[in-house]
DNA sequence: ATATGTGAATTGATTCACAGCG
DNA sequence: CGCTGTGAATCAATTCACATAT
């Protein structure tokens, strides 16, 4: 079963989203239509997805909520804990190592990082700041395949290189510049001066010049 | 000069960045292949992307960094200030309310708003809080057009029909649920645990079942 | 000589219609 | 009869090649 479309899987994450919240109230069975309304996709879309990555439902009466949730965190890989490190202990990495629900997530926190020498010894959650310089040991212990880089922008790069050379493959970089890594591993950007730029442009974005500019 | 695919709004917002970076560092001139290379897309995009909105290059010798981030600044809809709301003064909405750079991006607070009465009264950055019930007020006097939404998941609806009946026009979505909005108003996600799943596809998402499941 | 702007070609995603199964 | 699963058709986005302007 090929790989999954990357748009694909971004709905897949919802649906699941969708799922859970389907299971929390006790329904026990969903259609494409019902799950497309909910998710802000069309049925049509809702089946492609799904037929994707296997064949979960039931003609005539649509999907078990349950297998359905199940099968879905399986082919997103959620089935395991993923243990998971946060690179920069400012405002942001502090207030993501206090969140208190990445357990209803599947994801731990193992390892907290910056290289400033009055952060390091900070707690931050139930963890401790370490300086950036522990960060491959811990990552070769704890099995940690993927990080938090919330440093300022001008840092971002530096630290992406020291999480790839440490092993890390899986980068959530919330700082607001591009970082380059090396096939096989895998950024996704948490923007929002970028949503809020894009919602600009929607709102208010000229139709632009219509002739050359320059000088 | 059509509308913009959003897929090359997205692309137009990293652009500008990194013009801004350049633009910072003193370089006057900027080729696509290297404006792409800095952004991560192929020059190829570039020039289609930046063909999209206007002629801003000389041919033979490239675009003028000051001039494109100007044209950039301008298709964006970035040319004037924009008034913003926060909805759910939590620890995120806190946080947002403290970050000090919406200068540098053409935004600025103008209501925080919660229902919790130990919060209303309360600092935040510059402001302090009120009440929800405020909110249409403050939207009409100050001219606010987007907010961000910070509140609990449970409660992300509710408050972004609020929004929407106010008159907010954009929302910045910060809860891990979809929202529902009527044409004409605009939701950007900002949601880290479907980044962190879609990571977790990336990185161990099995090959899915082959084969039927369902009971 | 050099690097943009753009039609043409290709690839990919979405929409649709309906066959197939329960 | 109802709703899924899926090939075909449409639509959009990306890649490419090259004519064009400086």
């Amino acid at each position: 079963m090929a790989n999954i479309p990357t748009a694909t899987v971004g709905r897949l994450v919802t649906y699941l989203r969708v799922l859970t919240s389907l299971a929390a109230t006790g329904v026990e069975r969903v259609s494409s239509d019902e799950l497309g309304e909910r998710a802000g996709s069309s049925a049509f879309q809702v089946r492609k997805d799904l037929a994707t990555c296997g064949r979960f439902g039931t003609r005539g009466s649509g999907y078990t909520v349950a297998t359905l949730e199940r099968e879905l965190r399986r082919v997103l890989g959620l089935t395991r804990e993923w243990p998971v490190a946060i690179v920069g202990m400012g405002r942001l990495g502090q207030a993501l190592a206090d969140y208190p629900n990445f357990g209803a997530y599947d994801f731990v926190l193992r390892g907290a990082f910056d290289v400033d020498p009055d952060k390091v010894g900070m707690a931050a959650g139930r963890l401790t700041v370490q300086h950036l310089s522990e960060l491959p040991q811990v990552v070769r212990d704890e099995g940690i395949g993927m990080a938090f880089l919330t440093v300022p922008g001008a840092a971002a790069q530096a630290a992406a290189d020291t999480l790839v050379a440490a092993g890390v493959r899986g980068i959530l970089n919330f700082a607001p510049s591009v970082i380059h890594v090396p096939d096989g591993v895998r950024v996704e950007n948490v923007d929002f001066l970028a949503g809020l730029q894009r919602l600009s442009y929607a709102l208010g974005g000229l139709p632009a010049a219509s002739v050359d500019v320059e000088a």
